[in-house]
DNA sequence: GCCGCACCCTCCCTCGGCGGGAGCCGTCAT
DNA sequence: ATGACGGCTCCCGCCGAGGGAGGGTGCGGC
């Protein structure tokens, strides 16, 4: 019983683990010791347990979670897929706030002139698609694609529509201002009134930090902004730098006085 | 009294952030209300704190801690620069971990050959330094450039060690076989004696997996890893493909009975 | 047989940034 | 006055541990 049997810490030392990760796992059931002593409850491991005890602080290493692992010890297929693609959408987002903050770092704050300006009520066919907060960009090309390959040339302004509150889904819609309907597209009408109007220059991703200053413009000046935040895309992303594209961001407001 | 001023549900609304969140904020001291009733306790914001709000409500969205931007609220300088820097390096680390699980999702755990070797002493010159974790590759061939520096043509297998215990600061030591002192560099002898080998095909980054399969191998059979990792640089990454790159990890035994 | 030391046990607190919910009270329009 | 909200405080949960309290054990030396 007692042949090659290996206390906590010595199994610890072994594995490069330490006792307070060893008696967790075992808590969690990944790695539950060759024998436990039930008078004293003292944990005793075998050298053959090394090889699962230095998976788990590989994969731990490598920032997969604890379930995930639990999974992958029990022999179940596929997790580890599923785990890479969660990384992965992950390590896109962290990329896109360090370039935020990096812009931050270098411009400071966005500080845009804002603006309010009476919009005309405007006859559009809109393309419409919901995506998870991180496809929205490829989403909404997708989208844009699609609204003129059915229209063909533009021949009014191209107009994004999202809604305020960022969901686990959101509503994406593109709009074309035209003067007639289209066959294959849904035909709407975008409300006219007073919004308030601020230019974002730079890459859409960074589109946040612009709306945000737009939204705290209005704030700052009580009125509550209704209805989907309105993109008017300006520049060609085919023909400008990323880094010049220009679009116009817009918001409806409640009630001027 | 009165005038504009906005209890913490409509606040919330206009900042887009949640109530629990302005609370957590008050009680962190990021953002106090205006006014708090002394008998009610309850909160009210004035539309001119939708600016900070939104600022706090923008840097979460991008991953900074709350505390950081309590410090930038406060007007402290360089901070974004700290947190800047802080996220880069989590980036770089998850950007590795997400190259060594896509590799293990193509290529299967690594199950290297695992050979016990006799070494003979082998005397050396060794060039030291000590690194950060991340930054242990750069810092690894710094060494190495300073060790060739020293030598003019290596005339012997070029070794790095390393300790197996991974702390925050980890002393770093290159060393090349030599038949004779060399100037400006501090001599030493590598033990001889028995050696668990095995061999890593890939990048640099990408050793930790070997490593681990290596220490698994060792702990199967109950022995106990003594003294640094060896890893023995085969290819010359000048001239190598990353993953073509070929590296003997060799860590000493204790007595093998 | 006994001492001491290293080791082991369980249980609880902490971290970050909230979300969820219980249980209670305030506000406001009808 | 009444009901529908909405506000308040307090506590728990998440994740993956680390830290420490308070107490029991294993083993070597005398």
């Amino acid at each position: 019983m007692n042949e090659g049997h290996l206390p906590i810490g010595r199994f610890a030392r072994l594995c490069r683990l330490s006792v307070k990760q060893l008696r967790h796992y075992d808590e969690l059931g990944l790695l539950t010791p060759a024998y436990v002593d039930p008078d004293t409850g003292y944990r005793y491991y075998r050298p053959g347990q090394a090889r699962p005890a230095m998976l788990i602080g590989l994969l731990r290493s490598l920032d997969v979670p604890l379930p995930s692992i639990g999974r992958v010890l029990s022999g179940e297929a596929d997790v580890l897929g599923g785990v890479r693609d969660r990384m992965e959408a992950d390590l896109a987002r962290r990329e896109r706030n360090f370039a935020a903050l990096e812009r931050i770092l270098s411009e400071g704050l966005p500080r845009p002139e804002v603006t309010i300006v009476r919009e005309p009520a405007r006859r559009v066919v809109v393309v419409r698609d919901t995506a998870p907060q991180e496809r929205i960009g490829p989403v909404t090309s997708a989208c844009v694609a699609r609204l003129l390959a059915a229209t063909g040339a533009p021949d009014g302004m191209l107009v994004g529509l999202f809604p305020l509150d960022m969901a686990e889904e959101v509503a994406v819609a593109v709009a074309l201002e035209t003067s007639g309907d289209v066959p294959g597209t849904s035909s709407d009408v975008l409300p006219g009134g007073l919004y308030a109007s601020a230019t974002h220059v730079g890459a859409y991703d960074q589109i946040p930090l612009t709306v945000h200053a737009l939204l705290a413009w209005v704030g700052e000046r009580g009125h509550t902004p209704l209805g989907p935040l309105r993109e008017v895309y300006v520049s060609d992303p085919a023909t400008t730098p990323q880094d010049r594209l220009v679009t116009h961001l817009m918001i409806k407001l409640d009630d001027l006085e």
